[in-house]
DNA sequence: TTCTATTAATCAAACGATTGATTAATTTTG
DNA sequence: CAAAATTAATCAATCGTTTGATTAATAGAA
């Protein structure tokens, strides 16, 4: 019926979102997919159109998600800028930290300089986040809330490069932190908080005269 | 003769270097790489033995470069700890500018769980990397020159993954720059010296008692 | 209900194209 | 000349995709 229709498609997405954040699109062969999927494998093809569909589809399932998590943190009223950056923080570490499949697998797609829709397709969700933050800093700078000399884009890049270098170099950060960081347990109970502690910290330190 | 034959070589390194940066080591064909190098395909192969041969000579080409320039400012005598900081952000910096093709496929092959030898490789060498700078702030901290609650191996997550974002995402970083990272002129007149006064800052604020 | 049509889902097999690699022949070099 | 460098042609393997057939599920007509 219907509704298992929807649960093996969202398995299949599954899968191939885990695998292409594993070893990457190209390195991801439709066959690995299916077989690690369990289906056969024409039932790509079937359900996706192409294995590039397949990625679309990946895509427009979590933006699709994204697009309420993101919304107007910048709009609230009667708090602080800080406070927003504090709630920016915490929402935006909780979002990578549950879809750290998905964070791998799109910063691989943004470091390849690839042809057409997808790439459009992700820029739009990406700037979509940065703008957000972008709004809060600015406002906390006119407002003299903050320092005058922020650096607005590389504070975004350290947000976002921060928390890319820990999740999407597992070898690396691993034996850095001394605990797997592919363990979803060690994620949320030790990294998630002391990422968020860190970053809000480090903020504050830069913008808070 | 012997000067030409490494020439070629060389050339050859250069161009895959570049390939792989641009569209990942699973997406650059050898006939790609060859093409753009303006060799025969075969030649590849009568160099480098294979594909990832080819792969492993440009890691082996960088890493006995970065032996150099990674050494030993932590053990300079008569520095303060934050002048030792400084230091390594301008040498750091320099450093990536300089070889921002292969520090995007360096952290490529990172986000991917692959087998053997090379990783390994890839492995040693960010860790003497990572260990030099978490030495020099475990140096301040202990000196009482740093903060006592200082997160050393976030704040290399922050060092590391900030230019990582700029230089990784190029699509992303130069909407939110408004101009093109591809650029070497924009690269090193522009972006250059704005991170390296950025994270010196940055460090500063958060270090530094 | 029972029999028949229609549709969706699934499968093994095969397709043409491309992959990385190798061969054997040829050219260049010393 | 002999050795090294370079080439076009070719290899088996794997790629993403398509096929035709089969099963399972649903709907319609009696």
């Amino acid at each position: 019926m219907e509704k298992e229709k929807t649960d093996k498609k969202d398995h299949i997405l599954d899968v191939a979102e885990r695998v292409f954040a594993e070893v990457g699109f190209d390195g991801a062969s439709t066959r690995l997919i299916s077989s690690e999927a369990g289906v056969n494998m024409a039932m790509l093809n079937y359900y996706f159109g192409s294995k590039e569909g397949l990625l679309l589809a990946i895509f427009a399932r979590r933006t699709a998600v994204f697009k309420d998590l993101v919304k107007n943190i910048g709009t609230t009223e009667n708090i602080s800028c800080w406070d927003k950056v504090d709630r920016y923080i915490d929402a935006y570490t909780e979002r990578v930290f549950n879809n750290n499949c998905f964070q791998k697998m799109l910063y691989q797609e943004l470091a390849i300089t690839r042809k057409g829709e997808l790439t459009d397709k992700i820029t739009e969700m990406m700037m979509g986040s940065v703008n957000e933050f972008k709004k809060i800093i600015q406002d906390g700078v006119n407002s003299g809330e903050f320092k005058t000399d922020t650096d607005v884009e590389l504070l975004i890049a350290t947000l976002y490069g921060s928390k890319n270098f820990i999740l999407n170099t597992p070898h690396i950060s691993s034996i850095m932190l001394g605990y797997e960081v592919h363990n979803q347990e060690n994620l949320d109970n030790k990294l998630k908080p002391r990422l968020k502690a860190y970053l809000k910290k480090l903020l504050n330190l830069y913008l808070l005269k």
